[in-house]
RNA sequence: CGGGAUGUAGCGUAGCCCGGUUAUCGCGCCUGGUUUGGGACCAGGAGGUCGCAAGUUCGAAUCUUGCCAUCCCGACCA
């Protein structure tokens, strides 16, 4: 196959999409808009998934599972909610198909078969979960509700790109519910914190945590908060969202509870969710011209290992000396893949895994076994080295976790770079223009504003920072006073 | 969903305008051999409903229509 890729430069979604399918993350389907991720993608997502899984449970969450399915009925229930993803969802009007008599061996959709209420498949499920909860929820004593629930869902986008914006995508969505309204916008932000050490500590994108505008606001929340990563074409990427739900879920659903005083309240809810769409964060934070760029705390292969021989005996004893690395390396928690096939010559191998990401390769011939060294090399920097076989393990854990560290201050340093302040409208719109990257600049802080900008720039507000600076300042567009700044970006 | 483009072997492509033997080439793949420190070489070989369907025609990769998918630009995007 030929591996060439595209470079960022030439085409910068060209680029993006050869990384995933050349990559061998996914592919694209039979299916309008889905993907097939491929056993290295699924590979990353199991590591993504597993680690936020530890952290939820860590902050008292538990995992349950609920229908794929939503009756319209309870989907409409929430009526901001169900107004801003009616125009996304799929729907089950039948439950049967028959033989088509007018076309033998194909099926047509049994008329007779079809549901007396139909049949929404789950954009996201707090419809059908908070109907379930007011089943489970009479006191105070009920409270809180923690759940996290590992899904997929569909949402009809018209315009779809690997991981990006699939019409099916994997997520998890957390939906809890509280006593209190402190409480309640507690969880909405301690959640946020979790996805932000997720994702700076484990896939080293840094992130900026932020609130967003009404406008922007999740269908149904009072409040809605996210993580913004920064991409190398200067376009910003949301990359998790928390909700403070308030009262609406509970008041659309009927659920109240007995509080201490023996009077009726209504619950208090969160929500708070991210996806594969993760991976399209990760591709782009890192990745270069000659491929993707793993860290190694998420990598799906952390160190492989080339072979390079001269005849069949000298193989075997590379495969013996490269055993005892390998049981090095597994005794310290790495992993680690030997990949001594014979198909491919070295060079074809340190392409290929330079391509999928593997943070560390290690070579080595009969040259290196009579030296006791072998080659490293590590994908971020290219950089090769000698390196004692003696005390290699430890060697290499060390040298993961400065990969890791490299990538995130990588990644730092580009994000800093590129947010830049604007205080005249000019100035504005010739920064989105010429350096892309996030706009900080003074909002009169009305949608009516926000709308403007966005049809004249592209440009949306990303969030307003929650470690914001106030200061009095002048709307770029109107000239309105503002107390503060708020955060503007191109965005996927 | 609107505008534009594309679809020929696993991948990238020639041929299409102007219909006519067995659909071109490269990479990859298979077999054997030689190789192996940055995408190896030689020899032989396999692989195609020309995106799908219908139509025009004696004859369609080529012309017409519909559909599907992908890419780009819009609209949409909690």
């Amino acid at each position: 196959m030929s591996k060439e890729l595209t470079t960022r430069a030439a085409d910068y979604s060209q680029w993006y999409n050869d990384l995933v399918i050349k990559g061998e993350l996914a592919d694209h389907s039979a299916v309008r808009g889905c993907m097939v991720i491929k056993p290295y993608g699924y590979a990353l997502w199991e590591n993504m998934r597993d680690q936020l899984d530890r952290m939820f449970k860590e902050t008292g969450h538990v995992n349950a599972y609920f229908p794929l399915f939503v009756p319209k009925s309870l989907f409409e229930a929430e009526e901001k909610n169900a107004e801003g993803f009616a125009k996304e969802c799929a729907i089950v009007t039948h439950y049967r198909l028959k033989n088509d008599p007018d076309n033998k061996g194909k099926l047509i959709v049994d008329p007779e078969a079809k549901l007396e209420e139909e049949l929404i498949i789950r954009p996201t499920s707090e419809a059908i979960i908070w109907n379930t909860y007011k089943g489970w929820i009479q006191s105070y004593r009920d409270l809180p509700i923690l759940i996290n629930q590992w899904a997929n869902v569909v949402r009809w986008e018209m315009r779809t790109r690997l991981f990006l914006r699939t019409a099916e995508f994997l997520w998890q969505e957390g939906h809890t519910a509280h006593a209190t309204k402190e409480e309640a916008v507690d969880e909405t932000k301690k959640m946020l914190e979790v996805y932000a050490e997720f994702v700076e500590n484990y896939m080293a994108v840094p992130v900026i945590k932020g609130v967003k505008t009404a406008n922007e606001r999740f269908a149904g929340a009072e409040e809605t908060y996210c993580i913004e990563a920064l991409m190398q074409d200067g376009k910003a990427l949301q990359a998790g969202t928390s909700h403070f739900l308030g009262q609406n879920f509970a008041k659309a659903f009927d659920v109240q509870f007995l509080n201490k005083e023996n009077k009726k309240e209504y619950v208090w809810a969160t929500s708070w969710g991210v996806s594969t769409r993760l991976i399209g964060a990760l591709i782009m934070a890192h990745s270069d011209d000659q491929g993707l760029i793993m860290p190694p705390k998420i990598a799906p292969l952390q160190v492989v290992i080339v072979p390079i021989y001269k005849g069949e005996e000298s193989k075997s004893v590379i495969d013996d000396k490269v055993a005892s690395i390998i049981k090095e390396l597994k005794a310290l928690g790495i992993s680690v893949k030997y990949d001594n096939s014979d198909h491919a010559r070295p060079g074809w191998k340190f392409a290929e895994y330079e391509l999928k990401g593997v943070p560390v390769r290690i070579a080595l011939g009969l040259r290196d076994i009579e030296n006791n060294v072998v080659e490293l090399a590590r994908r971020d920097t290219k950089e090769k080295k000698s390196v004692a076989i003696e005390g290699l393990g430890t060697y290499v854990k060390l040298l993961l976790e400065d990969i890791q560290q490299n990538i995130y201050n990588r990644a730092l340093a580009f994000r800093n770079e590129n947010i830049r302040e604007a205080n005249t409208w000019d100035e504005f719109v010739s920064l989105l223009d010429t350096k892309a990257g996030f706009v900080s600049a003074h909002w009169d802080g009305s949608s009516e504003t926000e709308d403007k900008i966005k049809e004249q720039t592209k440009a949306t507000i990303r969030c307003i920072p929650l470690n914001n600076k106030q200061e009095a300042g002048k709307c770029v567009l109107t000239g309105n006073p503002s107390t503060q700044r708020a955060l503007f970006a191109r965005a996927y």
